[in-house]
RNA sequence: GCGGUUGUCGUCUAGCCUGGUUUGGACGUCAGCUUCCCAAGCUGAAGGCCGCGGGUUCAAAUCCCGCCAACCGCACCA
């Protein structure tokens, strides 16, 4: 059952439409739903796909960077280390006669009692118990503080005590394997690493239908670098992003700065945090959502996570629920590679040598000089090469070019180490999958259409009979396989009325529908129709695969 | 997790307050006919033990309780 507001706005239409089209919807349906769970249909996988592609188009391949796949269940050594064991849950204490649930230390700061991160449960127990602290919801003062974990664990083997983790983000695969993917590298920063998975969390309450979900697709990066010489491409000084960074946030209006200039006065602490919002900008305007519905909002000090310098959310305006994170940039410095290099006693560095002086030396080419010099090659070589300003003389002969090499060798060079400072941009693919499809969403003429990007649905067409008559459809479904050999995604439908089917392509969001007709029959030629515009044109199905 | 609201074919809904034959409709879906270009026309069909479980009653979609799910608010979103 779908009914997620109680009036049909567009959010909830889209979610209609999102299942009855087999884009996605709620898992668990027929055991009466599990909360925060959703299903990817057959058009939702191939837009994910496309939409990971399109990401892959602007994050991984102009740079370079490498992508890979690592496992989702962790040690919970790794995530000890990372912090996300301690950070990743929350001292909850629970009022005794009503049973509502606050952030214990929350309650104590807010009545005045010191509390620190070291600050231990019992303590705390203690604390709210002692000082009478009273329930915002009913007035009493008795309560039981627990930990509530975020991750969903489980066991490694059959041992209870080897501990695992499902990966709370995809990111520690990467931290845990910079070892082997600097050598790959060949030992060079910046490094970008890229991964494509899923991530865990075991939110309290979902909400908001795909917006925080217990399962979820990212997509992340993770790109290391020197901090002294960030060594970023250039930063565009034209374009202008939508910050509302510390400064403005009181205002609450985005200031309109180019990334070159956020980066220059200071307001974004890297250059290559620059260039990643301005990618994302651009990346998430391709997908369909205008520069008006997005924006940059920066986290403060106590909303960033707990490896964070600077952090940067990216945010999609959605009518029904606001302004919506799709994606965060986290200046993670060079906190995670410290925390395992700790953890196991690894070094985890890079490895700069730099050349401060050489030295040159002239070889004999003793063979050379024994068949020139037949006979002073003994004392040639037996002196010491002088260089004159006219060339190399032995024992007061000039020695031609072919008699000696000179070789230039490293006298002196300066090797420095340090741990990479690492700047993440981090995507809601899900999230991403939503806004596309929202953006998408519109109508003409009192028709529902999806006008999802071509990037995102390009290489999906239908064929279509006019009328279901025998040799219509056998003409039809001979350029049905000649477009899936080329690599097309055909949509065949030979029932009922054609404004029907067209109607409902649409409302798919099929970019293109061919249709065969009487013609077809005679001539070979099949009409194309825009999606969008509706417009029709007479082509040979030839003409599609150019 | 707390409080509020809600849950009826795929979707939107009528019925619930005031218990009483097989829960009715629209759209969609499917089949047949028809149909040479935009949800057209004709005929027919499938699809709901009324979210799940219990209770009250001769009798429960309807009243009561518990659970699940969705939405809103609080809290949470590292």
């Amino acid at each position: 059952m779908i009914n997620f507001f109680r009036y049909m706005d567009k959010l909830t239409e889209v979610l209609n439409l999102a299942k009855s089209k087999g884009y996605f919807w709620p898992s668990y349906e027929i055991y009466g739903g599990v909360s925060g769970f959703y299903t990817i249909g057959p058009m939702g996988s191939l837009v994910l796909k496309n939409i990971e592609d399109l990401w892959k188009s602007y994050f991984v391949r102009p740079n370079g960077f490498l992508e890979i796949d690592s496992p989702d269940i962790m040690p919970a050594r790794v995530l000890k280390a990372s912090g996300h064991v301690d950070n990743f849950k929350d001292p909850m204490a629970e009022c005794a006669k009503c049973g509502s649930k606050y952030r214990a230390d929350h309650l104590l700061s807010d009545s005045g009692i010191q509390v620190s991160e070291s600050t231990s449960i019992n303590q705390m127990n203690e604390l709210l118990n002692q000082n009478k602290v009273k329930c915002p919801n009913c007035g009493a003062t008795t309560w039981t503080v627990k930990q509530f974990l975020n991750m969903f664990e489980t066991n490694i083997g059959p041992y209870a005590d080897n501990k695992g983790y499902l990966r709370p983000e995809t990111a520690q695969g990467i931290f845990v394997e910079f070892k082997t993917l600097l050598d790959i590298n060949r030992g060079k920063v910046p490094m970008g690493i890229a991964q494509i998975g899923r991530g865990y969390r075991n939110e309290i309450s979902p909400r908001q239908s795909m917006i925080r979900l217990r399962e979820f697709h990212m997509m992340e990066l993770e790109l290391f670098m020197d901090p002294e010489d960030e060594k970023a491409p250039a930063l565009d000084r034209d374009m202008k992003l939508p910050l509302l960074h510390e400064k403005v946030m009181e205002k609450g209006e985005p200031e309109l700065i180019s990334p070159y200039g956020a980066y220059k006065n200071g307001i974004l602490k890297s250059a290559w945090l620059a260039y990643f919002l301005e990618k994302s900008f651009k990346f998430v305007m391709a997908l369909g959502v205008p520069e008006s519905k997005q924006r940059f909002i920066e986290k403060l000090v106590g909303e960033r996570a707990h490896y964070s310098a600077q952090t940067f959310d990216h945010e999609v305006f959605f009518d029904e629920m606001g302004w919506t994170e799709v994606a965060g940039f986290a200046y993670r410095t060079d906190y995670d590679l410290k925390s395992h290099a700790k953890e196991t006693g690894q070094e985890l560095v890079v490895i700069e040598k730099k050349t401060i002086s050489t030295r040159k030396t002239i070889k004999l080419n003793e063979k050379e000089v024994k068949n020139t010099h037949k006979k002073d090659w003994e004392s040639i070589i037996s002196s010491v090469p002088e260089s004159r300003e006219d060339g190399i003389y032995c024992a007061g002969i000039k020695l031609s070019s072919n008699e000696y090499k000179i070789i230039e060798e490293v006298e002196k060079e300066e090797v420095r180490k340090f741990v990479p400072y690492v700047v993440e941009p981090s995507f809601g693919l899900d999230r991403l999958l939503l806004a596309t499809i929202y953006y998408a969403y519109g109508k003409k003429d009192g028709r529902n259409i999806l006008s999802l990007p071509d990037v995102i649905l390009g290489k999906v067409v239908a064929v279509l009979p006019l009328v279901s008559k025998k040799d219509m459809i056998e003409k039809a479904f001979e350029i049905k396989a000649m477009l899936e050999k080329s690599g097309y995604f055909v949509i065949f439908d030979e029932k009922g009325y054609i404004g029907k089917r067209y109607a409902r392509l649409d409302e798919a969001g099929i970019p293109k529908a061919i249709t065969v007709d009487g013609q077809t029959l005679e001539d070979g030629t099949v009409t194309i129709r825009d999606r969008d515009t509706w417009n029709q044109k007479r082509i040979r199905p030839s003409d599609l695969l150019v």
